[in-house]
DNA sequence: CTCAACGTTCAGCCGGTACTGAACGTATCC
DNA sequence: GGATACGTTCAGTACCGGCTGAACGTTGAG
């Protein structure tokens, strides 16, 4: 592994773990996203020079999130993973159902707690909006990017 | 403390937590969400329950960065904190600038890490295209929603 | 000047969790 | 059948970071 390699998957783990992520997680990530094709997990642990076990848990984990994708190939015992196309789109919208999360605290709190001061509710009521409006306009942007981004995969996706 | 609020200020605590803060500081941020005017150190600790060092300390964390306001009051020695005006577009601007971190670390893998497929060489960059796009598409929108939001506000900003 | 009221800093403790190595289960090949 | 090549699970460890209490510096009041 080339020492510009090693670098980016470095910082790779070093920001998904700012994110919450367990380092490893990171490093497989920046690992896979410079790979053009999937990688075993016997792969992906020799060449971070970590234990297979983590490799497992991790490259499932992320599959869990839809970062990375899981592949199979036919007479071939072996888990391989990749980098899930759309990756940009699957950030995103992951990114939004955690601030609806976010969201949907403020109305509870909007709706359950006793507020005494109307500015307070008012606050709550704004954040709400907020939310609602660039959820929407993000929606939106991200359908309107996707399709002539690649044509292909446009072309795929209304074969469904 | 009422239940509810202790409810509320507890998820806030677990939610930026899970973006990565310390949960003491989430909990300051939701209690300061349900109060119309700035805290005191002292009020915080008490009404969290923790020591004024972690309120101190993690006060003067989230007010730099922009998620609390740090008060004084004439002929006051103590420090007040209150949520930011503007609460939802300066979340937004920090979350665009963690991004920013990210697209800029796949830049500079594109073109320091040697890479011998093409594909994946486009991979980068479209993922460096796609956050142009959506850093545009949410700061176009930001700046739209602010002026009508609080039209005081848009008075105070086009006065400068 | 002395004392109280603040905020800050720091060593130390404590909790959580990422990571490992070994054991295990299972499939494939001989 | 045994042996090998997989992936997974789990107990144990090591580490990291948050939180605390105590000590400290500073400001203001009496």
């Amino acid at each position: 592994m080339d020492p510009q390699t090693a670098r980016f998957t470095e910082r790779m783990g070093q920001l998904l773990e700012a994110e919450g992520m367990p380092r490893i997680a990171g490093r497989i990530f920046g690992l896979l996203l410079l790979q053009d094709d999937a990688r075993s997990l016997d792969e992906l642990a020799t060449a971070l020079g970590v234990s297979k076990a983590s490799v497992s848990t991790n490259a499932r984990n992320l599959a869990g999130q839809n970062v990375v994708e899981h592949v199979t190939r036919p007479g071939d015992r072996r888990d391989y993973y990749r980098v899930t196309p759309n990756l940009f789109s699957r950030m995103m919208e992951q990114r939004l159902s955690r601030w609806r999360r976010f969201a949907d605290a403020v109305g509870e709190g909007r709706r359950s707690v006793p507020l005494h001061h109307p500015a307070v509710r008012a606050r709550l009521a704004e954040y709400e909006a907020a939310y609602a409006y660039m959820a929407g306009v993000i929606g939106t942007a991200l359908g309107r990017w996707e399709p002539h981004r690649v044509p292909r995969a446009a072309a795929r996706r209304s074969a469904r």
